[in-house]
RNA sequence: GGGCGGUUAGCUCAGCUGGUAGAGCACUGUGUUCACAUCGCAGGGGUCACUGGUUCGAGUCCAGUACCGCCCACCA
């Protein structure tokens, strides 16, 4: 016996439990060797983390993918795995050794640090798995991979080995996004740019060979800046070629204020007479643009930060590598050395402006790069790093889009692709951190590096170098994370074997992820996977929108509005909060979420339950011989055909990806129609004397429900689950709810059924609305009297006599002559009068009949208007056309039958 | 500067290929032992941001405007 409602907490664990002992789960059930694969990859969740709201919604599409396509016969994979996370999982145990007051990593050493993260991952690593499992998901965990995993480190060695020897892996020193807190380079996509309220302070700078006067412009130039401290590595001042302002002193030099350094005026593009003074220092190892200015005129570039962003102004034995020092210094600004950079950049200010080097300060609001991870600002450095040639590795990925190998869903995503990979720049993938795959590449004694997949490899290429055995040092960085995950849909397979399970199941089916990861990710799983496997990752992309707090704000620990999921899970059930964003998971919008929202699904669950409750207790058993194409009773008819059309519509939703449509059809049939209107309806024939008609109704009502749940098992696989496990007849159930078959379309829709009950509805909610309009009250029982009926409408009557009766609480229920006095409604061809003497006002009801005759009087005036006119009765299509005729038809006879039950009214007062 | 998206009921949002506006929550009234008050029944509430255009017909297509949000690039 089921309880009276439902109760997620009491059979969750039980459920997954039973999914799992029987193998439910896993890829390659022998049975389905035959079937067609469908995979999906886990978007990795990081190791150190815990289940939040962009993980529920991520996980839960995709399990309703994976349950559907299971139950349509596939032979799924879906694969999953957590991501080593190089960055952030580094800085957790950093933090944790602080808090601890441990010594820190330099401290303890790099091995002794790496132990600690593993150490880490493998306390809480797996806690994002158990919640994976709360929500339901259904993966095949025997396969649960990890980027730092032997076999995917292997993958990582071979893909960076060959890329190298392709060279689309190479060295370069260059500018790159640095990140002083954290000591480690990051790339373009890590860098935030915030909108920031700075300066902009106009500085002089005095032209060689005049005495510098600050009353007399011809004795310096102004260049504008917002980073005055970096002004002790500038090397350059740029003018436009065309600027008639300062053609004349293109090929003079100045001093550079307080360093004394000697620097050319050059004419270059990138100047902008609009911008500033027109005049713009240049200082080519602290900007991306100084940068490319400085290449173009051979100019020095001048380093004058440390790794931690101080003032960096003589040799520092300290320093990380790839840094020059800087001899050129005044010994006035000795006293700046390793002062920190917004400490030195007002102390230079203050120096300058005692000189009345300072021509102005303004406000200025402009973008600083921060780092996404630290929120350090960054700092443009110049250094040695390992670079990705993106831009080769593109041209496939960007084709492969274009040709309709892989899809966007929705399509508008591929504009976002194209855009980012027609413009990529070179991927900087060497990072300074000690968590993550070292690279591969091991130093000579001159310098000269070796890559190969490991140091033996290394030996026998420097051997064949110098032509004996050297001493080699690897290469101290690790690889940015994403190097790793970018593998992820071969490697999780098996690659570089050539296992079965990269056959079978690559590419993947589909790939479920939300926008902000489309750079990060999909495009370097495009490029990889192109490049190693020569076809795409997956066939589709399904990319899914942020989920938001109630006001739409994006939920961060730092702004305090995470809802965490776990606690709604706790509180409504896993079922509600899936079925909850599926439902808000409108193609191409944020989720607001609210809980209101969660405890209306939670509410639905209970609904169903107790569905299935009426069915227990009404012996409404599923029939082993049930044959639905046989049911004769029209209400069968009826409940199997919108059954039908519900199954057509939620298929074709989740083929679509359109999940929203897919829930909301599957909750309005299972609560408006089989609940609110197919349950009650058959109560009277359950309890009624024809028994073959009650028996068929039973094994319908069992056999409608059972098809309800499997539609609804992908979106609630929890009390579907039970509820199929606790229906089972005396002689049990085969198998699981999620490996029974998905339900067949059997052409099932009657027309006639429809029509028939469809009439029932409408006769039904008439009186309903009437009586409640009229004040009847809900317990008394009121006689009806129908009138001009047609012979259809007799003999639906008759069939249905007991069914209206009980559910309009009637009291009589017979053909005759309209009485006087009555409320009177018009249907289709006959007229229901409703004898309320006593009880209705004549007057309010006259009111309301002229009312409803008004109404439909202008809805004919409309119609009339459209047919009048000529072009539309011309142009629009014939269907169209016919459809406003039949309207018009019908409420002319509505209108008058309804003057007529006015005039009867009239007649009793 | 380039790109994308949004503006529909008090709130949160649906509305696919143009044919008389929907859901959940909230609200109002009501409550008939017989699945369910985490419920039933009935009901109120929308000039679909604005302007123009295409069309017989526009929430839906096109152009523009306003406001909001996001992404990319850049900022002396």
């Amino acid at each position: 016996m089921l309880d009276k409602t439902y109760q997620p907490q009491k059979i969750e664990g039980d459920i997954y439990c039973a999914w799992e002992t029987a193998g439910a789960f896993a890829a390659g059930r022998p049975e389905r060797s035959g079937a067609k694969p469908f995979a999906i990859v886990i978007p990795p969740p990081n190791v150190t983390g815990s289940l939040h709201m962009g993980h529920a919604l991520n996980n839960t599409l995709q399990d309703i993918l994976v349950r559907f396509e299971r139950m349509r016969g596939r032979d799924v994979l879906w694969q999953p795995g957590t991501d080593h996370a190089g960055i952030a999982t580094q800085m957790v145990v950093e933090r944790q050794l602080m808090e601890r007051q441990e010594p820190n990593r330099r401290a303890m050493g790099r091995e002794a640090f790496i132990k600690r993260v593993w150490q880490w991952k493998e306390e809480s690593g797996n806690t994002i798995v158990g919640q994976l499992k709360r929500l339901g998901c259904s993966c095949d965990w025997s396969r649960l991979r990890f980027t730092m995993d032997e076999g995917l480190s292997r993958a990582v060695r071979k893909v960076f080995v060959e890329l190298y020897r392709a060279g689309l892996i190479y060295k370069d020193k260059r500018l790159v996004n640095w990140d002083p807190e954290l000591l480690t380079a990051i790339s373009d996509l890590e860098v935030e740019q915030i909108e920031t309220k700075g300066h902009l302070w106009h500085l002089r700078y005095p032209i060689e060979g005049t005495k510098f006067d600050p009353n007399d412009c011809s004795t310096f130039i102004v260049v504008a800046t917002t980073r005055p401290e970096t002004m002790l590595g500038d090397t350059a001042v740029a003018v436009h070629p065309d600027d008639e302002r300062y053609k004349h002193l293109v090929g003079k030099n100045v001093i550079l204020p307080l360093v004394g350094r000697r620097i050319p005026i050059v004419a270059d593009e990138y100047s902008d007479p609009e911008k500033g003074s027109g005049a713009v220092k240049i200082t080519p190892a602290h900007d991306f643009n100084d940068f490319e200015v400085g290449k173009r005129h051979g100019l020095p570039m001048i380093n004058v930060l440390s790794a931690d962003a101080r003032l960096l102004l003589h040799p520092n034995p300290d320093f990380i590598r790839g840094v020059e020092p800087n001899p050129e210094i005044e010994q006035t600004i000795q006293d700046l050395n390793g002062v920190f950079r917004f400490a030195a950049r007002k102390l230079i200010v203050e120096r300058l402006q005692s000189k009345d080097l300072v021509e102005k300060i303004e406000p200025h609001v402009h973008t600083v790069p921060h780092g996404d991870r630290s929120n350090a600002v960054i700092e443009p450095r110049l250094t040695d790093q390992w670079y990705v040639d993106a831009a080769t590795l593109a041209k496939p990925a960007i084709d492969a889009v274009k040709r309709g190998r892989t899809t966007f869903v929705p399509k508008n995503w591929e504009t976002t692709y194209f855009h980012w990979m027609e413009n990529i720049q070179p991927w900087c993938i060497s990072r300074q951190l000690w968590w993550g795959h070292q690279i591969p590449a091991w130093y000579g004694p001159d310098g000269k590096v070796f890559v190969a997949e490991d140091e033996a490899g290394a030996k026998v290429l420097a051997r064949q170098h110098y032509g004996e055995d050297v001493p080699l040092k690897r290469d101290e960085d690790v690889l940015d994370t994403w190097f790793s995950s970018a593998l992820w849909p071969f490697s999780t397979l098996g690659w570089p074997d050539r296992t079965p399970e990269l056959a079978r199941y690559y590419p993947t089916d589909v790939l479920v992820t939300g926008f902000d990861i489309i750079f990060f990710w999909v495009a370097r799983m495009m490029m990889m996977g192109l490049h190693f496997i020569e076809e795409v990752p997956f066939r589709d992309v399904y990319i899914h929108a942020l989920v938001r707090d109630e006001k739409g704000q994006k939920m961060s620990k730092s702004k305090g509005n995470v809802i965490d999921p776990l606690d709604l899970i706790d509180s409504y059930g896993a079922d509600a909060l899936r079925f909850t964003l599926a439902a808000m998971a409108a193609q191409g919008r944020d989720i607001k979420l609210s809980a209101s929202r969660v405890e209306g699904y939670r509410n639905f669950a209970t609904k169903l339950w107790n569905a299935a409750r009426f069915a227990e207790i009404n012996d409404c058993v599923p029939r082993a011989n049930f044959d639905p194409a046989a049911a004769k009773v029209t209400l069968n008819r009826w409940i199997l055909g919108e059954s039908e059309r519900a199954l057509a519509a939620v298929t074709e939703a989740i083929e679509a990806f359109r999940f929203n449509e897919a829930a909301g059809v599957i909750y309005h049939f299972i609560w408006h129609v089989y609940c609110d209107w197919y349950l009650e309806l058959i109560k009277p024939i359950l309890a009624g004397a024809d028994t073959e008609a009650a028996a068929e109704t039973r094994a319908t009502a069992a056999f409608v429900l059972d098809e309800a749940l499997k539609l609804l098992h992908p979106f609630m696989p929890f009390v579907t689950e039970e509820l199929w496990r606790k229906r089972a007849s005396a002689e049990g159930r085969a198998s699981l709810l999620m490996l029974a078959p998905w339900p067949e379309r059997r052409g099932l829709e009657n027309a006639e059924a429809d029509a028939e009950i469809g009439w029932l509805i409408r006769l039904i909610s008439e009186v309903r609305s009437v009586r409640s309009e009229m004040n009847v009250p809900a317990g008394t029982k009121i006689p009806l009297i129908v009138s001009g009926a047609s012979e259809e409408t007799g003999a639906r009557i008759a069939r249905h006599d007991e069914t209206i009766r009980r559910l309009a609480r009637l009291e009589t229920l017979e053909l005759g002559k309209p009485p006087s006095g009555a409320v009177q409604i018009v249907l289709d061809e006959a007229v229901l009068a409703l004898p309320l003497a006593g009880i209705i006002d004549i007057e309010a009801e006259s009111k309301r009949l002229k009312r409803e005759i008004d109404k439909v009087g202008s809805e004919i005036r409309q119609l009339d208007a459209k047919l009048a006119n000529e072009k539309f009765v011309s142009r629009a299509p014939e269907h169209v056309v016919e459809e406003q005729r039949e309207r018009k038809t019908e409420a002319e006879a509505i209108a008058a039958k309804l003057k007529q039950a006015l005039k009867r009214l009239e007649a009793a007062l």
